[in-house]
DNA sequence: GCGAATCGTAACATACGGTGTTACATGAAA
DNA sequence: TTTCATGTAACACCGTATGTTACGATTCGC
């Protein structure tokens, strides 16, 4: 299955823009990304609608994250995609009246049901500043090392 | 995201298996199921190469199941398609030596795999006698409306 | 043995969605 | 006014699930 990699970019871009006072633009955010300009406005954009974000034009312009890291979760970023599933599997309704298919999807349903409610719980545990605060520890981490090793901090 | 619908269709297929005492042929489960011959034996084959299902070649052919109803999970049948993964979402490791993408990912594995690990030990809970057990129940559901409302049993 | 039926599989076509790219209009600041 | 940036449409590209055709291999009934 083709993945749906928007919610990591969207992070990532957001932690980019967590270390960064200034706006940034969607060509700095694309090279961080390895990526398009116009992909990671077509993507933030939603972010944008959803409040999560403010954008401005012109000079001096780019992307802010419009509140606090620590009351953005995962889920309201997932939920800001308007991703329309998070399973790569789901049912076909190639014969709704099909009392073999209506047993078959119930069940499916169900169970998958169950699983993205705690995946939605979970991800709604997970803020941007718990993020930020374990890239600062990687951060340091690394730093230590390569002081160690002779490399640049 | 498009999704998988094998392990639905597999079901259906094996529903229907399962209330006919001979095998059934893959053009017969392909009429059930609405598609193409060829797709129920590719699909099928992956349960068959798991020691699901047999398959027997020539007149009087077809495929039947090889296991009693109450041993065959939803994970078992999940795990013989091989599928890579049940999630729509991932991450995009464009830049792995990126501590902002390792920390995202780290994020997002963790949130995932426990997501996952949930949705497995579910469907191992769920046998294919379950599923036709809710199936009859359905039927006699149905049935018996249908002799309220005077159509046929 | 012969022919019909069926599976096994390769090869190709089709549909769809995520992503990348170009182009251009809109808006804001120097 | 010029410049820079977003907003968005339009299109290309690619990978994957699915559908389709074709043909070889195997088994049963005659």
């Amino acid at each position: 299955m083709k993945r749906d990699s928007r919610l990591s970019s969207v992070l990532h871009a957001l932690l980019h823009m967590a270390q960064s006072d200034a706006p940034m633009t969607s060509g700095a955010l694309a090279r961080c990304l390895a990526t398009n300009p116009v992909v990671v406005r077509r993507t933030m954009g939603f972010l944008r609608r959803a409040g999560l974000v403010a954008s401005d034009r012109g000079q001096a312009g780019g992307w802010r994250i419009a509140r606090d890291l620590s009351t953005i979760t995962l889920r309201d970023l997932h939920l800001a995609l308007e991703e329309p599933g998070i399973f790569a599997i789901g049912h076909r309704n190639a014969a709704p009246d099909c009392l073999v298919e209506q047993a078959v999807n119930a069940a499916l349903d169900a169970t998958l049901a169950e699983a993205e409610a705690l995946l939605l719980r979970r991800m709604g545990e997970v803020t941007l500043a718990d993020l930020a605060e374990d890239f600062a520890r990687r951060h340091a981490s690394r730093s230590a090392h390569d002081k160690e090793t002779g490399h640049d901090a």
